[in-house]
DNA sequence: ACTATATTTCCACAAATATGGAAATATATC
DNA sequence: GATATATTTCCATATTTGTGGAAATATAGT
């Protein structure tokens, strides 16, 4: 990860619509969700969303997956778990205690 | 946190400069850097800096502190954490192994 | 007050981004 | 091949963002 990748993908994600469909992908799991029960579930007209799918999916946030009639997107996990890895690289110079653990909680139970 | 503000924050660092100068003050620690000493790390000149701790600053990214002439910026930990989490809020439905622990390697020496 | 250093504001311009309707392009079913 | 559904492309427009020189504003030391 080198600033510039860093920065498509934190652009890809720095805009509502985006950030609310890649939090659902993100909650939706690996098996992802098709164009159109994204649509339904954010209320994002479809040329609108299928511009954001595209802006997400050409940082490499998102991934498709066509299956028969519809595309399924799903988030690329490890794009954000390196992006996360980035962002907090050598925090604090090696001293401990500026930031807690709070990854993926669902990863903890 | 909410969608909203989340796009606040990603969209402060979504930026070439500006990620490279809330990075920079991540592993500078509390302590922090001053503008002058940003500036020279980073080679950028004045104005476009201050534009961009400015937008940092707004955004809740990092903090200010006067002393004496400098002013001493730092990151905002505890806004950079809540992020992390808002990204990752119920990962995969609760269903393990989509993403590892990469918080703060400097938190788990 | 004068000088030096640190930082910000002002400004004008260039470039990138977001929006959604209408039409076009898949893909499947009858 | 006709029809229905899913998704994308095209387009024009509005808005936001990034840039850096020059001038203005702090703050400190003499």
């Amino acid at each position: 990860m080198n600033n510039q990748q860093a920065v498509t993908l934190l652009s890809a994600i720095a805009q509502e619509a985006r950030l609310d469909i890649f939090r659902c992908l993100v909650q939706a799991g690996p098996a992802g969700l098709s164009a159109g029960a994204i649509s339904q579930t954010l209320q994002i007209p479809n040329s609108t969303l299928s511009f954001h799918l595209k802006a997400l999916s050409h940082a490499g946030m998102i991934s498709a997956q066509q299956e028969s009639r519809f595309i399924y997107y799903s988030a690329n996990y490890q794009s954000m778990n390196s992006l996360l890895a980035y962002l907090t690289e050598n925090c604090c110079a090696g001293q401990q205690a500026c930031c807690p653990d709070v990854i993926c909680a669902s990863s903890k139970e």
